[in-house]
DNA sequence: TCTATATCACCC
DNA sequence: AAACGGGTGATATAGA
């Protein structure tokens, strides 16, 4: 602690209360801030912050900003127009990194932090009643201005005890890094992602009849559904009179899984339309994506959420969520381009570069690893193609992915739907030609069993706990190493000046003018490619760009059936004008 | 009728 | 005991 207090002219414990509703960016209603060296306190109420032109603290490079979820007091910055903080310490994610892996008696939130740390109660906190107050959106009287300002202040004065023991074992430079992560997020909460809300808006006043239309044509024949609901009593009369044996699971439930659907409807035909139903159907909800005032789509994005360090976001809020279908909503404004720029295959680069094998660095580089691990075990000729050797190129494909996930052979064989023998060929041919990948992989895991934990490049770290699961400990330094890499890279992106909308595990959405767009998407590959090499000690990871130019919307070959079919039911539904 | 559990579907 | 990593969320059914 008084190494961090020494390395900073002045350390700012800060917390904004605010409002944020919907998708929109937050209104600011107080901020509360206290420095530790001079003790000096700062309260001030929206109006009084209304007339500030910058913060009233110095965020320079000097200053350490300190708070439990900074991107939150980032973003108040943000939407106030003041100046970003240099330097922030999150104590949320270290108290995240610091106890990653174990369980927390009382969550995540400041008060587990507190509990963990043994620090005494968090005092005048009466939290559902001013915090509800605040969210009335006032006016409030002077004494509940007192109160929202007290309330807000008791989070500074927690986390001003809570710094010391964070302090205690606190990687400064590293802390400092996954704090600039989260000013990265920050602003792209703040940006968010261009929705056209019009077909939105149609899409959302239409959707029960839609999916009561799609429904009403299929199940004329089976009769299983009860409104827009798949009654499991009435599939069942229908195998009973159509003589149908039906797969159950242990606990003598029919086995609806698309699987088992899957493979019925081979047997029996007439059950392919209810399986193409209830996937429809299934794919279906937009009901809650936050959109704000704007149109565009903003939420928050849980950084260091997933114990790899993965941002974690509602999957019903943001619109990278849902089915990919529903992407066709993401639409650039007029005269604005976006791209989609994602790693190609970025966790068999991660375990190519890391591992430091030889046979999988080449693979890599090929740019088509499937089929170039299918080469090195020679089950293709040297000169195979991804189209003449089609089918091998995928179940070389399915086996990297499998053995990524720690998969066995009976499953591969399910996947690929190929005999156990050739699923052990597979994962044998793996581990005959990544050798040094495995010596390499399994002496993580010993590692991790040994020594309770296992970390990334810069430092985040998981707990192993008494009973690990090998196969997270297998797949964890690709997957964590990968959100490692990402977070570099939005950081870098934003720190270029470029507009980043969204980050997705290993891809981002960037936004710019129509006429700036192929020189910033080069521009982004390049420190794509550079953060990878930070991350991998050298080794560069490709990318691949899907750029969308207005008036073109966003669009997913896995979606574009799904999509037409709805985007057809809509024109007839508009065309009755029955609403 | 409400809640808990199991199961499933989706994303990377 | 199971054996596909990290997740969120919806829904159907069982049980209180």
């Amino acid at each position: 602690m008084d190494d961090l207090r020494a390395s900073f002219k002045s350390i700012w414990l800060v917390n904004f209360e605010f409002i944020a509703e919907g998708g929109n960016n937050p209104e600011v209603v107080c901020l509360v801030a206290h420095e530790l060296h001079s003790g000096l306190v700062l309260r001030l109420w929206r109006d009084e912050l209304g007339l500030l032109v910058n913060s009233p603290y110095d965020v320079g490079e000097e200053v350490l900003l300190v708070s439990y979820c900074a991107s939150e007091v980032v973003r108040c910055h943000i939407t106030l127009g003041w100046d970003i903080p240099s330097n922030v310490l999150d104590l949320y994610v270290e108290f995240r990194n610091q106890t990653n892996g174990l369980p927390l008696p009382c969550g995540t939130a400041l008060v587990g932090a507190f509990t963990w740390y043994g620090l005494d109660s968090l005092g005048c906190r009466e939290k559902p009643s001013v915090r509800n107050l605040i969210h009335t959106g006032g006016p409030w009287t002077d004494t509940e201005i007192r109160a929202i300002l007290d309330y807000c202040e008791s989070d500074v004065i927690a986390s001003e005890k809570l710094l010391p023991k964070v302090a205690d074992k606190l990687d400064l430079p590293r802390a400092l890094l996954r704090g600039s992560y989260m000013k990265a997020v920050a602003q792209m909460e703040f940006f968010g992602v261009p929705i056209d809300t019009k077909l939105l808006n149609q899409l959302q006043r239409h959707w029960e009849t839609i999916k009561e239309e799609l429904i009403e044509r299929i199940d004329l024949q089976y009769h299983v559904y009860q409104g827009t609901t798949f009654k499991q009593e009435d599939f069942l009369d229908y195998l009973i009179e159509n003589d149908i044996p039906w797969p159950r699971l242990p606990s003598g439930q029919l086995d609806l899984s698309d699987d088992t659907f899957k493979a019925m409807a081979k047997c029996y035909p007439r059950l392919a339309p209810l399986r193409e139903l209830r996937t429809a159907l299934s794919q279906m909800r937009l009901g809650q994506l936050a959109i704000g005032k704007d149109g565009r789509n903003r939420c928050h994005l849980a950084p260091y959420r997933a114990r790899t360090g993965r941002n974690q976001p509602s999957t019903n809020k943001f619109i990278f969520g849902p089915s990919v279908w529903l992407r066709g909503l993401i639409k650039p404004s007029e005269g604005f381009g976006l791209a989609y720029i994602d790693w190609c295959q970025q966790e068999f680069g991660i375990a190519a570069a890391l591992s430091g094998d030889p046979k999988m660095k080449e693979a890599y580089q090929s740019g088509d690893p499937y089929l170039a691990f299918a080469k090195q075990a020679g089950a293709v000729p040297q000169d195979a193609t991804k189209t003449s050797h089609k089918p091998e190129r995928e179940q070389f494909k399915a086996c990297v992915l499998a053995v990524q996930y720690g998969m066995g052979a009976e499953s591969l064989a399910q996947n690929i739907n190929q005999p156990m023998y050739r699923a052990k060929e597979l994962l044998r041919l793996h581990r005959e030609t990544y050798k040094v990948f495995w010596c390499w992989s399994e002496g993580a895991v010993d590692h991790a069993m040994l020594y309770g934990k296992l970390w990334t490049t810069f430092g985040w770290a998981v707990h192993v706990d008494q009973n690990p699961n090998p196969r997270f400990l297998q797949n964890f330094p690709m997957q964590a190493n990968g959100a490692e890499m990402l977070r570099l890279a939005c950081i870098q992106l934003i720190e270029a000046g470029i507009k980043v909308c969204a980050p997705i595990h290993d891809a981002v959405l960037i936004e710019a003018p129509l006429t700036e767009l192929d020189e910033i998407i080069e521009l982004a590959q390049q420190i794509m490619s550079d953060a990878s090499a930070v991350i991998l000690d050298g080794f560069r990871l490709n990318t691949d760009v899907d750029a969308i130019r207005y008036p073109d919307r966003y669009s997913d070959d896995r979606g574009v059936e799904m999509w037409e079919t709805v985007l057809r039911l809509l024109e007839t539904l508009e065309g009755q004008g029955n609403d």
